[in-house]
DNA sequence: CGACTTCTTGAACCGAGTCAAGAAGGGTGG
DNA sequence: CCACCCTTCTTGACTCGGTTCAAGAAGTCG
């Protein structure tokens, strides 16, 4: 699991304005073009903010990954959410370091969503993003479970996954493989665990057999069983099939 | 920490429609008259959810503590947040197991937020609302770092501490002490940890005469004291003292 | 009073943190 | 292309916070 940058969207209708390019695969092309024309870059590191004079901010991502996260007063940090090509947020002011805060994971290139309506918030727009709201909110939930009631490798294997769906609904899986540009530090702040541990956690993993990671790339081998072993369960309802979750039938 | 329910509250005008009763203490009476009309009581350990025709329903809770948690299929209880009596949530439709939901903890009486605006969602009921959702995805936040970040000491002082401002805002704190109808297996649900930990933390809080607890109630010493050193930070940002928090200056 | 839940405590265990040092990358300038 | 630097990854040894198991005490309720 190494930091390595570009992991940009091959095609840009696939990531284009619908929060999920699955229901529509090719939106207005007006609008994409529209979209191009608004877009920011960020570099590696950067703090993603309101300009001084704006107040919120109606973001997409477009290419790259951002985190948001707390810093608290003593250094300790917490990573609540990442935030892939695709997502929408709102974006308002903040310091960050006792509050909350959005900060490129890579090169990063952003657009505003308001844009894509041209000027203010149309139909259509307010809805995806209302929709991108209430799915981040869940995965919030879904990061608590995590944290808070599932064991180290539990933690990881069931972020890797969540990571897989939504890459993968993007297109940006292939041969159940896909880029990440997060380096183990920011794994365990993101998981709550120290960055040894991520470590020694991830080589169990890939001594079992249930992952490849290298190079900045992940590969999950035999997703429906790690996902019973992590207690995941997938955004579509339609593969369910966890029994009780966290013992590992044969490993 | 016993559970003792019928905390109800004191001066109703002091709960009323708005989330925040401080910035107005007394809103519309007629409104209030109305609240009560439309009162649904649920008893202590049962489900909140709309009835089965219902869609979304607006709730504010009048009286008693609710959770809203998740169980995970092996058993294994996370809980989200607390909800006490002010605060307004929207309840949708759910499961419980593998999905989220409303529990309620002590015997509970709530009111139809879309009721206190007569029909269709007035504008001072839609913002108080949105204000409300706001502020419970700030405490979201909050709960992500205190179980990703904090010692169980700090996660236990941490949450001892937003209750009690929350519960000071509606008048249920008095010198320092407030009714708490949690168990030690809820405060171990809510903060990740088992119960005999919670149980030892506690023990040792009070030896250090941190704070008092027993018999439903808790009362905290010198909570500036407890805020720095639990990384704990008041939602008005009036009082904010902590240097790094995390160590102890003397005890 | 009896039954049940909740709290408390001890002892043993272990998952995860800390400290420390070395290896492996990756990027940069000469 | 190499030398150097800095970040990231890896591993070992040790410590410790938190869990588990178990059993008894204290409350609580009917």
């Amino acid at each position: 699991m190494v930091m390595t940058g570009d992991d940009r969207v091959a095609s840009l209708n696939r990531s284009s304005a619908s929060a999920d390019p699955r229901e529509g695969p090719s939106t207005d092309v007006g609008r994409v073009r529209n979209f191009w024309r608004t877009v920011d870059r960020v570099p590696a590191g950067a703090a993603i903010s309101v300009r001084p004079g704006g107040r919120t901010r109606n973001i997409v991502v477009v290419t790259g990954w951002i985190a948001e996260s707390r810093i608290l007063p003593d250094g300790r940090r917490q990573i609540f959410a990442f935030m892939l090509p695709g997502d929408m947020a709102a974006v308002s002011e903040s310091s960050h370091v006792g509050s909350r805060g959005l900060v490129a994971l890579t090169n990063v290139e952003i657009a505003d969503a308001a844009a894509l309506g041209r000027g203010a918030l149309d139909e259509p727009v307010a809805n995806s993003l209302a929709e991108a709201m209430r799915r981040r909110e869940e995965r919030l939930f879904d990061h608590v479970v995590r944290i808070g009631r599932l064991s180290a490798m539990e933690r990881v294997l069931n972020l890797l996954l969540e990571l897989y769906d939504r890459l993968d609904a993007v297109g940006l899986v292939k041969d159940d493989t896909f880029r990440i540009p997060l380096t183990q530090e920011m794994f365990a702040d993101a998981l709550g665990l120290s960055v040894v541990h991520i470590n020694r956690t991830l080589q169990q993993l890939r001594r079992k057999g249930m992952l490849t990671v290298g190079r900045g790339a992940v590969t999950l081998h035999d997703r429906q069983r790690l996902a019973a072993f992590a207690c995941y369960e997938s955004e579509r309802p339609a593969e369910r099939p966890l029994g009780r979750c966290g013992s590992m039938a044969g490993g």
